[in-house]
DNA sequence: CTGAAAGCGCTTACAG
DNA sequence: CTGAAAGCGCTTACAG
């Protein structure tokens, strides 16, 4: 266990001063006006020696970890492992690591993660917040440190935010539906508050509204296993024989609805047609296919990333916000009518 | 933006030195002999304050981050991203925090992410290993880091490993497919030599040998999509009308076949049984619903982390290497015959 | 029980 | 161009 050189020994081993080095390692020796010969001497040494800075060391003297915190609900979903695949991609390209957190939307663990990475100083917070956790976001943007809300966001607090443009996705499912002559469309929801189930909502209900249909919902219960809300839905639509299509709210709301309506003996689409919000893998090899309002997840990330990226490097002021909304993409397959 | 405490800030205020403020909160008061009554003043500023020490210079100072590197393939597959869910809670618990990577499979990658992190002084490292980096590991070793290798190892160098005793589960559901009748029984693959995989082959081989059955493998390149795995599939089903059973090796694998099987026109499990090696949600609701031989990820998990605790914490030397291989589980759904 | 001091390995004004 | 020095915020022998 070879001891580690440190750049006290570089600049003892070279004789020059351990300013010196530093400035070279930082690229700061043009500017400070180094000759070409030694700051070329000094990076062959560095090069041979397989030399890496301190980052602990560095990070302490200049404030910065280059570590951001990626705080979603859960890693393990399909949403958001994703959105941390491409996430991860772009940070490590700009020399950034991701320490990630879930906060299984309990706002009393949110408030411990954040409270605990911030004595890990990390520079930056990409979240999605669980309600609650207000005064926690609102402390970050207090003292200077830039947060990126995702998916949701907190009503209260204005925020930088990247979502979906939620309202348009189910409004434009439910046209796509009425456009290929279903009558009574359904919404199966999770009992759920958050923003963006509240904008998958009132874009269905406007819609409906629009066609003069009337708007029928289930909400389930937010913490149902799989089972149970195959059970509801089958109950559900046993309630209502008239049916001819739902839009489930999430991407695992619809599996668990299909598995239902296959219970009920019903075939999709000539009997119910079917559209997902979030799009899935299976949804492509399930059969029938599965018709979803698709989540660019690239590029949420690509968005995200970016103006994290512009106020850690100070290019933009910390009080400019930045809101996105991405446009989802309806992709039809098998789930719904031939138009 | 308030500035922050630090513990010289603590001392002053209350008139004591800094090293008995840092005693106190590192629980040494007793051991120092430090009174009850500083000892209780000093926790309840320090509560009032909410103070939180600065971790970067902690871990400056004890060369301790408190930091844990995941390396795996892609933390977007839904083994991965479940394995790293419950990490994270049991890391949490214990005062660490995790830093995932994905290598995607990429040595030359997989070499630059142990680097960085090696830079920034995790403590310990969790790894899926690609081939080819058994020199990074091995330098890992010599310096003393704790390493802990799971699903896959390499076969060259001894380390603590947690995986599945994918031998006996290949093993396995081949002898369950022979009990319920299955005579012509194949193996669908990825062109892969990572040692699950060709324990994954030797098991299904071994069994196949002992029922004096033909073997029939089908490769998958790695690379392939989703589509293309799926024409492979279809062609492979038509070379083998004789067909009657398929254990596909991976999650994914099965999806694609599943689909590839319908396409073909046959019925399951009727016209061909299927196994899939590793489960996933999806698998329960399916229509078939899909037998699998199912990886305890909660089990897999919680043995990584006491592997790797228990060396962060030295109760074990890191010489004395552990092993832990862990029975899959046959789960038998709608894909099977009924025995 | 307490205080002064050195050290962890960097960065960065400051003076030459 | 270079060197001595202070500082980031902790920990921990060491001496009283």
């Amino acid at each position: 266990m070879s001891k580690k050189l440190s750049i006290n020994d570089i600049a003892n081993e070279l004789h020059v001063a351990k300013s010196t080095v530093s400035f070279i390692l930082n690229g700061k020796a043009k500017e400070k006006r180094i000759s070409e010969e030694l700051t070329e001497r000094v990076l062959k040494f560095v090069e041979e020696k397989g030399y890496r800075p301190n980052q602990l060391a560095k990070s302490l003297s200049t404030g910065k970890t280059k570590m951001i915190c990626l705080l979603v609900e859960k890693i393990s979903d399909y949403f958001f492992s994703h959105i941390a695949f491409h996430l991860e991609a772009l940070a490590y390209k700009n020399g950034y690591k991701i320490i990630y957190c879930s906060t299984e939307n309990d706002p009393e663990k949110a408030r411990e993660l954040i409270s605990l990475l911030r004595a890990r100083h990390v520079d930056g917070y990409i979240i999605t917040p669980p309600a609650g956790i207000e005064p926690e976001i609102q402390a970050l943007l207090n003292d200077g440190l830039p947060v990126v809300l995702f998916d949701r966001y907190l009503p209260g607090i204005p925020t930088d935010y990247v979502g979906l443009d939620n309202y348009n996705g189910t409004y434009e499912a439910v046209e796509f539906l009425v456009g290929s002559s279903s009558k009574r469309i359904a919404l199966v929801t999770l009992n759920s508050d958050q923003t963006q189930m509240l904008e998958r909502r009132d874009g269905y209900l406007a819609a409906l509204k629009k066609h003069k249909l009337k708007p029928l919902i289930l909400k389930v219960p937010f913490e149902n296993n799989m089972e149970t809300m195959v059970k509801q839905s089958v109950q559900f639509i046993k309630d209502n024989p008239d049916l001819d299509a739902v839009i489930f709210a999430t991407n695992y709301l619809a599996l668990s609805g299909i598995k239902a309506i296959n219970e009920a003996g019903l075939n999709i689409p000539s009997d119910i047609a079917v559209i997902a919000f979030d799009d899935h893998d299976v949804f492509n090899i399930y059969n029938p296919s599965i018709s979803a309002v698709a989540q660019p997840l690239d590029e949420m990330a690509k968005q995200l990333f970016k103006i994290l990226l512009d106020k850690l490097e100070n290019k933009v002021r910390l009080k400019d916000l930045s809101k996105v909304i991405i446009h989802p993409e309806l992709i039809l397959r098998g789930s719904t009518h031939k138009v």
